[in-house]
DNA sequence: GTGCGTATGTGCGCTAGCGCACATAGTTTG
DNA sequence: CAAACTATGTGCGCTAGCGCACATACGCAC
């Protein structure tokens, strides 16, 4: 059985009320989630959804030709699999592990029974597919007006704050992937970036130097995003 | 009290339980819904919900420095105000009427209250927000990685879907803004189209030609956003 | 019809980002 | 410690789309 202080890692877990965290517990299953790890694909049915507590996951859609772009990230404040109780049975993208950790996870069925109550946990998924949406969106806007600069500070922002430490392993091939552009491109805006002083990067290493002045130089998608967050849980526990 | 023949104009209402129907239907209050206005504003809280019939109506985002994208397009197949229930309160998003017509809205509180009944209104509303997502998802995806032909061939008929005739009226300037981009790149784009007899368009007013050419040519983006939307009803009535 | 407002056409220089090719420098493997 | 691999750096020509300026042309009002 899994040990309270980790599920309580996971924001959307931590908000459960006592009794329903009570119900669920036996059934939480603890998860690696190794860098890579697909855990579900584009058009696929779910088998469980997923609570990440350390571990960071992507929302990629990749189309015909191979190329691909980030839809949203999900992290320790999310769910990865809404598609499931929002009753699409499959989902558009496909969900990938981008920074290894842990998780828990659920059984499909048992996510949607649990759903159905339509009691705290549906008001809470709710409001966290709310925010999704609004990442999405974000996501949209910025992939039309901003520069890939602007780009990569908003998505080394977004996975850092979905992190509890500076340093995010990822290379910028990997990270050229997720925002859908050249690998090049990144190498050269991760390069501003450090001249600046704002990150250090070396060999898949990146450590957040100034965060402060990250944030002044990303567009306003990232404080879009992130207050739509910071909003999701005001004390959610006192339901 | 509306026509029933109107109100089932929109594919959500037709797709109601007819019980479901019945109460609802002293509360339904037919609306013109003219070219340009605004619904809702980003950050304001909703006091109605639109069922367009043949309007259709636009989900922009605009930017701090005015700059604007087109998130969704909802039209008789939709709801506008899917946040009310969501729980977010706010949207972040603008609603704007882009093609002039008739729908339907009901009161904020009362859509909450029928949703909260977590039956088949509920899991019809959820289902649709599921395809609304899809086609944000998408236009994220389009916005990155396709060509502004590409993208006015896949507005175009994501937009002619969701009339009942094969002209649309509409400038090439609000296109431009739909799209976030140049209008003088729309009057390039809608000039090939025009060149290659797939539309014929003057003054605000373009007419499908050739809809399965126009439709070769669009990218897949149209496909996917379709697919899930015609998947939306089956046979949603017998429940 | 004359005039005015709005919609569309066109040209021009500019930049971001692309695709490709290849150089360099850490890191792991044997 | 040499070899192989992987991550990053760099250069170059190319194109789409931008921003701006201005030309045309349609349609309505008087």
């Amino acid at each position: 059985m899994p040990i309270l202080s980790e599920l309580t890692k996971n924001q959307l877990l931590a908000a459960l009320p006592n009794n329903e965290l009570q119900r669920w517990l036996p059934q939480l299953e603890p998860v690696d989630l190794p860098l890579g790890q697909v855990l579900y694909e584009s058009g696929s049915n779910l088998r469980h959804v997923y609570f990440p507590t350390s571990a960071i996951v992507s929302l990629l859609y990749v189309m015909e030709n191979g190329a691909s772009a980030e839809i949203a990230v999900v992290g320790y404040e999310g769910i990865v699999g809404i598609s499931l109780f929002m009753g699409g049975e499959s989902t558009p993208s496909r969900a990938v592990v981008q920074s290894a950790g842990q998780g828990f996870r659920l059984k499909a069925q048992l996510m949607k029974d649990e759903f159905n109550r339509a009691g705290p946990v549906m008001h809470l998924l709710l409001r966290y597919t709310q925010a999704l949406i609004t990442q999405m969106s974000q996501t949209a806007v910025c992939n039309r007006h901003h520069s890939l600069d602007q780009q990569l500070c908003r998505w080394l922002l977004l996975s850092l704050d979905r992190l509890h430490h500076d340093e995010l392993v990822m290379t910028q091939e990997l990270i050229a992937n997720m925002l859908g552009v050249r690998r090049e491109g990144v190498t050269e805006a991760a390069h501003h970036l450090q001249e600046a002083g704002l990150i250090r990067y070396a060999r898949g290493h990146i450590t957040l130097l100034d965060r402060a002045r990250l944030e002044k130089r990303v567009c306003e998608c990232y404080a879009v995003v992130k207050k739509k967050y910071d909003r999701l849980l005001p004390d959610e526990k006192a339901i």
